[in-house]
DNA sequence: TGTACATCAGTGAACGCGCGTTCACTGATGTAC
DNA sequence: TGTACATCAGTGAACGCGCGTTCACTGATGTAC
């Protein structure tokens, strides 16, 4: 049943893709290899025919996740610049949409806490596409190359990145649509 | 061996304090029960004589690191007032030793994208718990009982929580560093 | 206050189950001539 | 271009292991008289 490199190609990155959502949705150490195989259309055996272990496929389904994110995220921002870029983005990101929608939305607010327990090269990725975003979001504030841009950048994707987990959390409706207006109005503003 | 219920309540609560303490520095999933039995000094057959089910036990140790908190917020805001107050939880919520410590610290960083999939119980006291430090916090701003200070004390500790995580998982200190600073900044002197 | 008995905290073995990983096998694909 | 053979993607059974949970048992504690 040998297949052709360019299905092969295209298996593995069923498998990525199947993992990346499964891993944001259910957790990762919740999410079996079974299950992934399954969600990608095959019988968990095969595993080991695209990866050498779960850790090697938690690294490229974050990998994956932080991809999808930063393109969502120019697509949001489009041809605006400053504020108006900035107003678009955190729209975006404390979005109903997105609270309710983990399997195809941030990782870091879906994973959050299980990254920092993660392998040495997830924590790694993730450190780079932490920065990847922070410039992603500079850029758009006054000075965009200053300390002080990137350091505001960094506190706003801290920011909407806690405010979306404790969205997530809190079972009280009224108060995650508090949290998400609150960073809202903090964030979409910045002074 | 039966204990007296003096003794039985003593072994409850050190149950109760092991699971609290794991939970936080493994995570939920990743820690098992003889795993917390054993930390108590147990075998883990005795576990289900003071407990229905782990999903109890990690409700009762959420509640037990909440409360936790909320003394450790107390204490180092002791008589300070207003601003000083609000400096004083910040610098102690975004502190290395809070970073480097998660099984004594909050709860809501170390196990938050966990607790968005807890049952509804956990995710009910996550509510009350957030809603309690919220109000400690929000007491210590300008016209304390206002909906604006609420408003900002929700951004506040959402801001705190979603820096304290990140700080964690990127494993450059360097970042680390600067995630934490960021946060100190924006959040020590608010508006 | 002392005795007899019921209660139950804790132990350690066992339950079924799903986990990550391995492996023999199949048969289509890729390659060497 | 055609043939022969090596490669390897995918299947399904199996591995040892740890999980949450249950249970028979022990013996000190609590209680009823």
């Amino acid at each position: 049943m040998r297949k052709s490199k360019a299905k092969t190609a295209e298996t593995r990155k069923r498998i990525v893709g199947a993992a990346s959502a499964l891993f944001r949705s259910e957790g990762i150490h919740a999410t079996g290899l079974a299950e992934v195989m399954n969600a990608a259309g095959l019988t968990h055996g095969g595993f080991y025919r695209h990866f050498d272990s779960k850790d090697q496929l938690v690294a490229e389904a974050f990998d994956d996740a932080s991809v999808s994110l930063r393109r969502t995220l120019e697509k949001v921002v489009g041809n605006k610049k400053g504020k108006a870029a900035i107003a678009a983005i955190v729209e975006n990101y404390l979005a109903f949409k997105h609270r309710d929608n983990p399997a195809s939305g941030c990782a870091f607010s879906s994973m959050g806490s299980e990254l920092g327990r993660a392998n040495n090269k997830t924590r790694g990725e993730a450190s780079r596409a932490f920065l990847k975003l922070v410039e992603a979001i500079s850029r758009h504030l006054p000075d965009g190359e200053s300390a002080a841009a990137k350091s505001e950048a960094i506190f706003l994707l801290s920011a909407m990145i806690g405010a979306l987990t404790m969205a997530r959390v809190v079972d009280d409706p009224k108060l995650s649509l508090a949290i998400l207006r609150s960073a809202k109005d903090h964030c979409a503003a910045p002074r």
